[in-house]
DNA sequence: CTATTGACCTTAG
DNA sequence: GCTAAGGCCAATA
């Protein structure tokens, strides 16, 4: 499996995300087995062009939308997630109160079983 | 090769 | 709660 881009691995994760469930960079490229790449994530986003990619589930380490508030892509990621019943106020997502965050968001009522 | 930039992250004030 | 500074990695000029 090794075979595979680092793109391949990170669009693999994104995928990954279950409806209504957010994920932040660092951890989806700590999925894809790319600790320390969040940037890498962002740019492969950045000209990604696959629309099912699920990449508005994606956000920054603070449930904060990447993308500058006003901006278009923050408006429709936000209207994307609040399509799927995520709870979006102020550009910024509901999350529940957690540590960091990077190793709490996902699940919306239940946590992945994963090891740290 | 060095410098700049980017859908980032973490710690500190 | 927010702002500032440092760090990290990869692509591009």
């Amino acid at each position: 499996m090794a075979d595979l881009s680092a793109e391949a691995r990170i669009l693999a994760a994104i995928r990954d995300v279950p409806h209504g469930a957010v994920a932040g960079y660092g951890q989806i490229a700590r999925r894809a087995g790319l600790p320390g790449r969040a940037r890498l994530v962002a740019r492969v986003l950045a000209g990604n062009g696959d629309d099912t990619l699920p990449w508005h589930r994606v956000l920054r380490s603070d449930g904060r939308i990447a993308f500058p508030p006003g901006s278009r892509g923050h408006r429709e990621q936000a209207a994307r997630l609040r399509a799927e019943g995520v709870q979006v106020t102020a550009g910024r997502v509901r999350m529940p109160p957690r540590a960091t965050l990077d190793a709490t968001l996902w699940g919306p009522a239940t946590a992945l079983p994963r090891a740290r």
